[in-house]
RNA sequence: GCUGCUGUAGCUCAGUGGUAGAGCGCGUCAUUGGUAAUGACGAGGCCGGGAGUUCAAUUCUCCCUAGCAGCACCA
C-alpha cells in the first residue's frame, strides 16, 4: 500500500496524494484552469520546478503569472537558456558558459566558434527567430541529477571547455543538476547545466515578450586575464505589453540624456581635446552658479567655514597622505620644472621632482587645520571647499557629465572628537535631508560595511560602524521609508561610509552623497588637538558630500526634471515675445521690470512668428514665456504661457512679476 | 584599460575609388503674422589625425585619437 503525503496549501487545506506526485499533479487536483496557469511551486518556502516530485509531507504554494516577481526571474532565466540553445543550434560549436536573469531581462556568456567572428548586432534577428522557433515548439523542460564526474565528462566531449571548467570547481558531493529542453538524450534535445529552477516547458514563455538588446565583451568570470566572450543581452517579460512599456521606459530615458539637452539647451559641451572635462556654456554655468549660491548658504548655515586650497601639490605631500601609492594609478603627475623648449621641446630632464593635480582635497584640508594649536574647545571644525579635482580615469569609464576627468565637488571635513562623531553625522543626515527635499528627490541611506581589505584593527570597524548605524537611527532614518539598508563588504578601505542614493523621475538611482569617518588620514598627516588634559589627541575626520560634484549632479538634474529644471535653475527664467514689431517698446518695458527684480530674461525681438517663438523657447525649456500684443501693451498686461501648458493666462504685469519672483526664488529662501 | 561599433557642414544624418549632399540652424530680402516651424535666395566642409595601396583615397588597409554600448574601474 502506498503512502500518502500531506501537501497544505496557503488556504489551509490539506490534500492527501500519492508518493511520487508533484506540484503539477496537485494543480490538475484542483482544476483544469489552474493546473494550465501553474508555472513552477514553492515547496516549503522554496522555488521549485512544477514537475519535481515531492519529498515528503511539504507546505505548497503553486506559482502563476499573477506572482510576477517570481514568474518574471523563471521567465527570464528560461529566456537566457532559449537564447544560447538557439545560438548553438544555429552556430554549432558555440561554447556556452553562464546566463543569468538580470534587472530587467537577460544575457549569455557564449564563445563564438574559433571557425567564425564574434557575434554581432547583425546576428540578433536570426538569433531571436530561431529562440521563437524554440519557444512555439514548447519543448518540455526537464530536470535530471548527474555526478560532478560524469558531467565534466560530458562537457569535455562535448568542447565545453568553460562549462568543464566550472563543473569541476562545484562542491564536491553536492548534486549536480542538468536541465533538458526536450526529452533527455533525444535527437534535438539540448543541455545546460543549471541550479534550476524552470517553467515546465519552453512553450510558456510569451515568444512576443522578448527582445535582444545588443551585444558586448565581457570576461569569463568577470576577470581580464580571461578569455573573452560575447555577452549577448536581451530583455524578457511576460507578455508582449510589459515588453513595449519596457521599451518605451528605455526611449524616455534617451529623450533625457543630458547630453542631448545639454547641447540642445546649449548648457555645455565635451571635446577631443579636453576629453573628460566640461566646456561650460553661460546657459550651463547659470545652473552651476545658482546651485553653487545654494549649497553655499547651506554650508554657511551648517556652520561650515569655507576654503580655497592648492590645486597642484608636490608628490611627497601625496606620498605622506598615502594616495601616492593607493591612487597614483588615476592621478594627473607633473613634473617641478621649466621645460626646455629649444629644439621643438617641451622636453623635460626626467630628473625633476614630481607634482600632482589634486584628485581629493582632503589632504589640503588636513593641512589646513594643522596651521596653529586647535583646541578641544575649538571643535568640531568644519571646513568646506568648492573643491576643484582631477582624476585620471580610465578612458571607457567616461560618460558626459556623470563620469569626468575634471570636477568640482561640494566638499567638507568635519574634524572633532570621538563623542562628536554621532552628533555630527546626526546633522549631516539632516542637512542632506533639507537639500535632497528642496530639489524634490526622494532618496535611500545605505551604510556601507568593512571590505576584506582594509586598514585598523576589527574593533575599529565595530565602532566606526556603529557610529554610523547610531547617527542615522537618532536621525530617525535608518527605516524603510528611507531604504535604510546595510552593503556588507561595499566600505572604503579605511571607513565605513553611509551613502545616499536619489531616485529620479523614471526610477533610476544615482549615489550622491556620502560621509565617511576617517581615523587613517589624520594619524598619516598627524593632525592634533589640545584636549581637556592638556594633551595632544587624534581627531576624528568626517569627509563629506551632499551634490558629489556639480557636474554629476547638474546631470541627474537634467535627466531627472527632462531638462525642464525649477523656475529657481532655469538658466533663463522668462522670454519676452511681443506678436508684432510695433510692440518691441513695451517688450522692452517688460524685460527691464523683469530684470529688475532678479528675473533671469531676455527679449525675443526677432522677426518671427510668434508660432516660431512659442517653439524655439518650449524647446529651450524656458519655463515661462511672456507673450505681449497689441492687447497687452493697452492693457498694461501680459500672456503668460507656461512650459508644459498649452493654454496662456493673461494677467497683470505686476502680478506675473509677483509670481516669477516667487518661483525664481530658491527654495531655501522662501 | 578591454571588446565591438562609429567619427562627413553648428546640429541630425545620406553618399561615393575620380576631392560631396539633405533637413534643421545661420545670413540677406520680402512678410508684421495671437501661442510648437512664413517664403525666397545665399554662405558654409582638410569627409577625426597619420601612414600605406592606387594614376587617383572622404571611400580600401594599418596605426593613432575621440565618441557610443557593454565589461572592468569608481579609495
Amino acid at each position: 500500500m502506498t503512502e500518502l503525503l500531506k501537501i497544505s496549501l496557503p488556504d489551509g487545506s490539506v490534500r492527501e496524494m500519492p508518493e511520487g506526485s508533484t506540484p503539477a499533479d496537485v494543480a490538475a487536483a484542483i482544476g483544469p484552469g489552474l493546473a494550465k496557469a501553474a508555472i513552477a511551486a514553492k515547496v516549503d518556502g522554496e522555488l521549485r520546478d512544477i514537475g519535481r516530485p515531492f519529498e515528503g509531507d511539504a507546505e505548497l504554494a503553486l506559482v502563476t503569472n499573477r506572482d510576477e516577481d517570481e514568474a518574471l526571474e523563471l521567465a527570464r532565466h528560461d529566456f537566457a537558456h532559449v537564447l544560447a540553445e538557439a545560438v548553438q543550434a544555429l552556430w554549432p560549436g558555440t561554447q556556452i558558459t553562464f546566463g543569468p536573469a538580470t534587472e530587467d531581462g537577460f544575457y549569455y556568456d557564449v564563445m563564438a566558434p574559433a571557425d567564425r567572428a564574434p557575434f554581432g548586432m547583425e546576428d540578433l534577428p536570426a538569433i531571436e527567430e530561431k529562440m521563437r522557433e524554440i519557444i512555439k515548439a514548447d519543448k518540455p523542460l526537464c530536470r535530471e541529477a548527474w555526478s560532478r564526474q560524469a558531467l565534466i565528462d560530458k562537457w569535455k566531449a562535448d568542447g565545453e571547455s568553460f562549462k568543464a571548467e566550472w563543473a569541476a570547481e562545484l562542491p564536491e558531493g553536492e548534486e549536480l543538476t542538468v536541465y533538458w529542453s526536450g526529452a533527455p538524450n533525444e535527437e534535438g534535445s539540448w543541455m545546460d547545466m543549471c541550479r534550476g529552477p524552470h517553467l515546465p516547458s519552453t512553450g510558456k514563455l510569451d515568444p512576443q515578450a522578448f527582445k535582444l538588446m545588443r551585444v558586448a565583451g565581457a570576461y569569463w568570470r568577470g576577470d581580464q586575464a580571461n578569455a573573452q566572450l560575447t555577452r549577448i543581452y536581451g530583455t524578457g517579460w511576460l507578455n508582449k505589453k510589459q515588453l513595449n512599456q519596457h521599451l518605451m521606459r528605455l526611449e524616455e530615458a534617451a529623450k533625457r540624456d543630458h547630453r542631448k539637452l545639454g547641447r540642445e539647451m546649449d548648457l555645455f559641451h565635451l571635446q577631443e581635446e579636453a576629453h573628460g572635462s566640461v566646456f561650460w556654456h553661460p546657459q550651463g554655468y547659470k545652473i552651476w552658479r545658482e546651485l553653487e549660491s545654494y549649497m553655499r548658504r547651506k554650508m554657511d548655515g551648517g556652520g561650515y567655514r569655507e576654503i580655497k586650497t592648492p590645486q597642484v601639490m608636490d608628490a611627497r605631500q601625496w606620498e605622506q597622505s598615502g594616495h601616492w601609492g593607493k591612487y597614483r594609478e588615476n592621478m594627473f603627475v607633473i613634473p617641478d620644472e621649466v621645460p626646455n623648449t629649444e629644439d621643438e621641446g617641451p622636453v623635460i630632464s626626467g630628473e625633476a621632482d614630481w607634482m600632482a593635480l589634486k584628485p581629493m582635497n582632503c589632504p589640503a584640508h588636513v593641512i589646513v587645520f594643522k596651521q596653529g594649536i586647535t583646541s578641544y574647545r575649538d571643535l568640531p571644525i568644519r571646513l568646506g571647499e568648492m573643491g576643484c579635482c582631477h582624476r585620471n580615469e580610465p578612458h571607457g569609464a567616461l560618460h558626459g557629465l556623470m563620469r569626468v576627468r575634471q570636477f568640482t565637488q561640494d566638499d567638507a571635513h568635519i574634524f572633532c572628537t570621538e563623542d562628536q562623531v554621532v552628533e555630527e553625522t546626526r546633522k549631516f543626515c539632516e542637512l542632506a535631508d533639507s537639500v535632497y527635499k528642496d530639489f524634490g528627490f526622494k532618496y535611500e541611506i545605505k551604510l556601507a560595511l568593512r571590505p576584506e581589505q582594509r586598514f585598523g584593527s576589527d574593533a575599529d570597524w565595530d565602532k566606526a560602524e556603529e557610529e554610523l548605524r547610531n547617527a542615522v537611527k537618532e536621525a530617525g532614518m535608518a527605516t524603510e521609508e528611507f531604504g535604510w539598508e546595510e552593503l556588507p563588504g561595499e566600505g572604503a578601505f579605511y571607513a565605513p561610509k553611509l551613502e545616499w542614493h536619489l531616485t529620479d523621475a523614471i526610477g533610476r538611482t544615482w549615489q550622491v552623497g556620502t560621509i565617511q569617518s576617517d581615523r587613517v588620514l589624520p594619524e598619516r598627516l598627524d593632525a592634533t588637538y589640545i584636549g581637556e588634559d592638556g594633551g595632544k589627541h587624534r581627531p576624528v575626520m568626517l569627509h563629506r558630500a551632499i551634490f558629489g560634484s556639480y557636474e554629476r549632479f547638474i546631470g541627474i538634474l537634467i535627466e531627472h526634471f527632462a531638462g525642464k529644471v525649477p523656475v529657481w535653475l532655469a538658466p533663463t527664467q522668462a522670454v519676452v515675445a511681443p506678436i508684432v514689431s510695433d510692440i518691441d517698446d513695451y517688450a522692452g518695458e517688460v524685460l527691464a521690470k523683469l530684470e529688475a527684480a532678479g528675473i533671469r530674461a531676455s527679449a525675443d525681438l526677432r522677426n518671427e512668428k510668434i508660432n516660431y517663438k512659442v517653439r524655439e523657447h518650449s524647446l529651450k525649456k524656458v519655463p515661462h514665456l511672456l507673450v505681449v500684443g497689441k492687447r497687452e501693451q493697452e492693457e498694461g498686461t501680459v500672456a503668460i504661457r507656461t512650459l508644459g501648458e498649452k493654454d496662456q493666462r493673461v494677467m497683470p504685469l505686476d502680478e506675473a512679476l509677483a509670481m516669477l519672483t516667487e518661483e525664481a526664488t530658491a527654495p531655501d529662501l522662501r
